[in-house]
DNA sequence: TCGAGATGTATCGCGCCGATATAGTGAGGT
DNA sequence: ACCTCACTATATCGGCGCGATACATCTCGA
């Protein structure tokens, strides 16, 4: 996944490791944080594969050391292989999150893929949120119930808001209301 | 978080790793689920710190292998111990619900710590949605602005979610409402 | 001038994941 | 009576990501 974000944001603008791991806070919206112990190690396995490459020096550097990478034709032929596959490492938390980070570039059919799956994966948490409550019945810790019932409201709000990806998916060329994605009817 | 959860489901009572296993799904409600690639390890891990020994089997067991777990006075002194504990540990997504799962049998004092540095942690999360959203500006991909609504949406409800409980252990005695949590007036 | 804070690269140990192997148990169908 | 399937149960492996830590440079203002 990590990967796969770093494909993608080398494919718009080459960048060292610092800045690509700013930029992967800010476009993941700070729900997802990469730290340095996971991003070089990545950027040697993606350099190691030749996905990627490093710039040579060209600005006459005197000392401060840093490697700007950019991305290879090979690593722009996988960015596009990953792009548009689907699986369950796209449907959980993190996998869709940078999924979607990428989805103006993602192929129609793949974007419906991962948003069914996204969505069939929340309602499966949703029913094991469900069948937890109803089988602990009464018994069970408050704090534990609260819990419970957020996500049940969270995972619920999340299936609503995937139907409504899903339909604007299904009728392209509706998007003209300003961000109109609060007060649908049920 | 393992380790924890797991002394936790051990005071109640003995059991093995696969029940272990349903149990912490169960409880955690869905939002987390340990693998036994996580769990076998963190009993043996229990186990040499002495923390957990393994049954004898009575029965006069024919086949069958089963390895029954029963939390020691050390387990239950470590665990007491992880119960008063808060830090960041506690704050993120996992600790944070582990530790709700035991919420009744932590210090009042804990819960408070525990509770604030929570929704000190989903306040920053929240504002760095706000920041990637303001910063972004009109450019940003739609899908992508989005899922950072949502998580906006996600991060307030759960803001409110937690001065209710907040406000609740401040105020102890005013549990009579049923299940009040909804209706709020902010 | 000098120190704080941002920029930048890198590594280490460890916890957890997903896949996989292995095998006993019990209920249902035929 | 037999078979098969789903469940119960333990265990290991490679790989990824995390948090901590270390180190060095550059920039800007007190």
């Amino acid at each position: 996944m990590l990967e796969f974000a770093i494909l993608g944001l080398l494919l718009e603008t080459p960048m060292h490791g610092y800045q690509l791991r700013k930029q992967l806070g800010l476009r993941l919206g700070g729900f997802r944080v990469f730290s340095y112990g996971s991003l070089y190690p990545a950027l040697r396995r993606l350099q190691r594969a030749g996905l990627i490459a490093e710039e040579e020096a060209e600005t006459g550097w005197s000392k401060r050391s840093r490697r700007t990478y950019r991305i290879s034709a090979e690593g722009k032929e996988r960015f596009a292989e990953l792009l548009a596959e689907s699986g369950p490492q796209s449907w959980d938390d993190e996998g869709f999150g940078v999924h979607l980070a990428f989805f103006s570039r993602t192929p129609a059919e793949t974007r419906m893929r991962i948003l069914e799956g996204r969505r069939r994966a929340v309602e499966e948490r949703r029913e094991g949120i469900r069948a937890a409550l109803a089988r602990a019945g009464e018994q069970i810790d408050r704090y534990t119930r609260e819990l419970h019932e957020l996500g049940l409201d969270t995972t619920e709000r999340e299936v609503r808001w995937l139907n409504e990806l899903i339909e604007r998916e299904r009728h392209p060329g509706d998007e003209a209301g300003p961000t109109g994605h609060k007060g649908e009817p049920a």
